[in-house]
DNA sequence: CTGAAAGCGCTAACAA
DNA sequence: TTGTTAGCGCTTTCAG
């Protein structure tokens, strides 16, 4: 139904790589033809085929992201860091959430197939699929992710972060830990829970792990009941997420549990409910992981120099430390 | 570098006509051909293009989604609706975020031509632009935006929960509200300023609006700062928004004001942030409307024929009253 | 059941 | 400066 290439060429009487040339070239076609030209693609309505175009360029000009989901605060504002720079770099921005899909390995190998490069955010996407998708010339880059093979990587700083967290517990008189999250299900968790071990052992304090693999309200929220059941509360639970740390938090001074008066509790990532909920928390950098992804990402596609340096960068993180003044704070 | 059609028909000694069949249909070729080609398809890691395929078949199998940004939870949890039912579908799905960007509808129309159809949320594109774009053949589904030419469109209801909200306000003793908002900047805030209205002027209280175009937390304490000196409170201040609201309400909070004892304070959204700052709100069906959108553009597509009934949805919303209670409750 | 050939809408040499 | 002519990788008649 649109008109083509071929339509705007009729109708202004010359050829269609005249018309081509006319749409986008301000050099090597006359301005009166050139007039004659946009005049007919007016006319017409017409508008070039993004398609055509890019396969006869063989280039997509869209890049891909995964990530798990965009309930929380996290993975939103990382698409938007990401969608933002591709936006500036003129690159469409193609979505997939994994979100509980087993097919989400067929679901990027699509995807690949649309776009120039893509960010993967986490454990989304099996080791070997990235892999696959790497040997075959796809760009991609790994965020929240140890490195697979040589791909580039961007992180936020963990260890560091969850040592000052740490110190800062210990500081606050807990002498008995809990950290709240599953290690082994993200390598972030993982360095966390190192971070807060080294911490805790190096101030001689005791640390043990509270299981729990799944990082929501809810989660948090049953966490907080066995804790409670338990009826012997530590000093200090550290949540591997907020909106764990916010669920458990919730249950807790629901039952009558001073906070962090008797039981000091954190979490991690700064969400925004975590302000209101006066919870100590670390900040992460979430929109500049993204940006930091897509201008690495566009570095790749255009061939750009710059993978000179380390391949793995960090981004800096935060602790925030709430509870010693009211609410909004 | 990727290999094509014709290496694996090389490869498996047939022509491409026949790969391409082996590749999608089960019938039409012989078993053993097909195992042939699927062999040499898997030997040189062939992918089909879905470049060559799209062109082929005049269909993107994508759809566009364009919002304002990802920054509160609302757009993103229409965007998850959106998505999820879109892979449901098996469509990819395009992002655009105009956030502050001048060429909005110029990556807009870029957008549209590289998927069968899109939704587009709000005024985030002019009205111009979506009647053009409709015109020409593009499908598209309008989010929480009046009608625009006969284009289908999803909305959550306002008016009735507005109203309830009111009638809750005034149960509540209030005889002067204030609502903050701007009316004209988008018509879902303008039917809940009218609902309010409505049940205010109906119970015989007062209400005022306090014009406010920016839906943020920061407004929010900023608007309360203003009330603040006037040093003359009204009984209840319902915000457009709950970021407006809980920005509100924290300076409120900061000033020593009882809330709700001596002001109430109401949202609308229902985010997740409203649940630990004990906030009166307004819960909209946020993923619903970007599922609901997805299948109505899907039927668009595909040519369904539900588009005999009424082409504007509504959902209902809810009001969601806290701050009798403690605390995550 | 399979192959040959004609596009899909565009860009990019190569000529003129 | 402009036109001609090949493709880009695939699907799809139309024959066989």
């Amino acid at each position: 139904m649109p008109s083509t290439i071929r339509d705007v060429a009729r109708e202004a009487g010359v050829s269609i790589a005249t018309v081509s040339r006319a749409m986008r070239d301000s050099t090597s076609v006359r301005p009166d033809t050139r007039d004659r030209v946009m005049a007919a693609a007016r006319e017409l309505e017409y508008t070039p085929s993004q398609l055509g175009r890019q396969l006869a360029e063989r280039r997509y000009a869209a890049n891909g992201i995964v990530f798990p989901d965009l309930s929380g605060p996290y993975y939103a504002e990382v698409v938007m860091g990401y969608e933002d720079v591709a936006a500036e770099l003129r690159r469409s921005v193609l979505i997939l959430s994994t979100h509980g899909r087993a097919d989400a390995d067929a679901a990027v190998r699509d995807m690949a197939g649309r776009c120039d490069g893509l960010v993967v955010l986490q454990r989304t996407v099996s080791d070997e699929v990235v892999e696959q998708l790497a040997a075959r010339g796809t760009r991609i880059v790994l965020v929240a992710r140890p490195p697979v093979g040589d791909l580039i990587t961007v992180n936020a700083e963990n260890s560091g972060s969850a040592r000052a967290l740490g110190e800062h517990l210990v500081a606050g008189g807990a002498r008995r830990i809990v950290f709240v999250g599953d290690p082994a299900a993200s390598p972030d968790v993982a360095e966390r829970w190192q971070g807060l071990s080294d911490a805790a052992s190096g101030a001689g304090a005791e640390i043990r792990l509270a299981q729990c693999s799944e990082l929501s309200e809810a989660a948090g929220a049953a966490e907080a009941l066995t804790l409670l059941a338990t009826g012997d509360l530590p000093d200090a639970i550290a949540c591997a997420n907020d909106e764990l740390a916010l669920g458990l938090l919730g249950e807790l001074r629901a039952a009558g549990v001073d906070v962090p008066g008797q039981v000091q509790v954190t979490g991690w990532d700064d969400v925004m409910a975590a302000r209101y909920a006066d919870l100590t928390t670390v900040r992460q950098p979430m929109r500049e992981l993204g940006a930091t992804a897509a201008r690495l990402l566009d570095d790749l596609i255009t061939g750009a120099a710059r993978g000179i340096g380390d391949p793995h960068t960090h981004l800096p993180t935060e602790l925030v430390v709430r509870g010693t003044t009211r609410h909004g704070g």
